[in-house]
DNA sequence: GTCGTGAATTGACCCGCATCAAACAACTTT
DNA sequence: AAAGTTGTTTGATGCGGGTCAATTCACGAC
């Protein structure tokens, strides 16, 4: 891993995310100053559980995983993030101690903002905590769905699920590419990656076909009543 | 139900408060002006998922339940609060609609205040961002601990880290009383009601005795392993 | 105290999914 | 083209916990 300062297709990604979108210009520049990036290999890890962390960080390129690991060692995923997400904001307003392990999931390019000039830059401007806001509340949303699905579905339900989530609404019939390995899908649905593989196949009766990493859908009436 | 003005003592249970603690106090008692207070019994409905929401709820006495439902009637509990707790943050920040049902679990006193208040105070007061920000951060967490705990731990597991959490630190035996019923602490821990009793009756060989609503804990070591 | 009602427990059974092992497939490497 | 390597699928098996039914228990009303 090596740091290097931001280029300027690093500063447009950032400044296109959906957080960085609703912040005041200004503030966002501010920000930006102090910003370091980090590349990073699949399986390099980002942070530790209970590290102290200093920055918050965004995904520019590739994929990081959040997990928690349970006393025998295994993980299990909290969150995904890809380009344009922002990571560890709950962090800066707790004990900045992180509440789960972070790791790259594919190669990844990883943009670093200083929590505490963040965290500053909202106490003294209201738009900043604004968009803070809409990002936890939107994060917290996820953790809520996730965990709702967890309760109540079944893993094909979930995989139906996912796959709708990505299906622009009115088409009939589509198709799209995974956006991870299955691996990283199965651990983002909470399920092994074995369940995952038998949930698309029992998703075939309902016209779904997978091929490699791309999906199609040629029943969405079905899937979504399974 | 019914509808009425603050009591002085409800005044004193939102001022003491986790949230209103970290609120400037101007901002508190502008928040306090526009409040409203209203009554349910057990099993009654606070507001259902995709309802319109113009109101931040505050737990005076008295349980209220935040669960979703699945497409066939099912109940999956996101988070239980108690006196003290707010409710409809998200809400708030998102597009004030519900993301799920709340219904009291036992009879309760629930305070009221405008979120479009809340919203515009947060708006011209960081004092008042701040604080909602620690809130959203907290909330953040416990659900994510409720999420891996589900993905990592049996039921017994479960029902021992529930315990250890209402656990004083440094003590290697102690008691204490259920502060819900055991059907709710069910809901919570994502399980049925029978699967906790089985936990429970697990736990008796670990040194856990459970009276009624009144639970004793005599070996805490061998809760910590299981 | 007795009674009655809803809560909690226990037993029997079944389903979903994790796990382990092995076969396959898609890519690299040589 | 052959041999790895890594990701994915398939099969066999076992455990955890959901569900239904039947008691038993706890607690408030009387």
């Amino acid at each position: 891993m090596k740091t290097l300062r931001l280029t300027s297709s690093d500063r447009a990604i950032l400044l296109n995310s959906r957080f960085f979108s609703r912040l005041p210009r200004t503030a966002a520049e501010a920000i930006l100053e102090g910003a370091h990036v980090s590349t990073h290999e699949e399986h390099d890890t980002l942070f530790r559980q209970d590290d102290p962390i200093d920055d918050v960080l965004v995904v520019l390129s590739g994929l990081v995983r959040l997990y928690r690991l349970g006393k025998d060692g295994r993980e299990a995923d909290i969150a995904v993030f890809q380009k344009g997400e922002v990571i560890g904001v709950n962090t800066m307003f707790l004990d900045r101690r992180a509440t789960a392990n972070a790791q790259a999931a594919e190669p990844s390019i990883i943009a670093r903002l200083e929590s505490r000039k963040l965290h500053q830059l909202a106490a003294e401007d209201t738009g900043v905590a604004q968009a803070l806001l809409e990002l936890l509340c939107h994060h917290g949303k996820l953790t809520e769905d996730c965990l709702a699905e967890d309760r109540l579905l079944t893993a094909p339900q979930r995989v139906a699920n996912y796959i709708l989530s990505h299906c622009p609404i009115g088409s009939e019939s589509f198709s799209f590419r995974l956006p991870f390995q299955k691996n990283v899908l199965a651990g983002k649905l909470g399920l092994a990656p074995e369940a995952l593989s038998r949930a698309f196949s029992t998703l075939r009766q309902s016209g779904v076909v997978v091929k490699g990493r791309v999906i199609e859908i040629r029943d969405r009436q079905a899937l979504e009543q399974f």
